[in-house]
DNA sequence: ATTTATTATCGTAATATTGCAATATACAAA
DNA sequence: TTTGTATATTGCAATATTACGATAATAAAT
């Protein structure tokens, strides 16, 4: 198989799924972090920070753009890539709704 | 190669990672919305609400608990498993971080 | 002791991911 | 027009993930 069922769920945990398995490796979670450092930046500069062949940057910066984590837009010979609200609200929502229930104690764990 | 770096990294950007993946696939998400709406749950309970063998359930909940996203003790002849604090409180705490920067109107976009 | 219920593990197949080098594309500047 | 700069794409190899059926392991119940 190696096939997700995605029509199994529902329109959110599909949506998701997609920006946390985004998130979920280091790399782009260091493309995040280096983000909220500067702002914005290009690929090249990511090249420079990170130890990763241009190509493989490339890669990681169009599956964050491809989950909605950031934007790039075309400026000059260049693209600047910058993080996008929406989607990081998304997971906010979702962990804090998790993280919330469990700090009142509400929960009955085992 | 087909092989993460994860020697370069923090860390921190390590684990969170590790959690964010495990995050990262919509069972796993229907897993964890289950448990916050029953509190616990044994592994044919989910195996009545997903759309999944009983196998590949059991190999998600194995994913999630070692990621420290869920908990499971044993409980005579089946396994109790319930959500656990920490670690979702680690995304939560990076998410938070992204969304509030980015509310702030701080960053200089493209 | 045998059956039943619950979960884990093994083996397998299909597909996806990670990473790089090489190449292609696009634009600016000389 | 050629050169340089920045990024994307392609092709490839190694590894990981997803899912299932079959089988094992464990404990409770009959």
């Amino acid at each position: 198989m190696g096939l997700t069922k995605t029509e199994q769920y529902s329109k959110m945990q599909n949506e998701l799924a997609v920006i946390l398995k985004a998130l979920g490796h280091p790399a782009r979670i260091a493309i995040v972090e280096y983000l909220l450092k500067v702002d914005q930046c290009i690929c090249n500069d990511l090249v420079e920070e990170l130890p990763l062949s241009q190509s493989t940057i490339s890669q990681h910066l169009l599956e964050l753009k491809q989950a909605g984590i950031i934007q790039g837009t075309i400026e000059g010979n260049s693209k600047c890539y910058c993080l996008q609200k929406q989607n990081l609200a998304k997971v906010m929502k979702f962990v804090s709704k998790c993280v919330s229930s469990l700090s009142l104690d509400k929960i009955k764990c085992c």
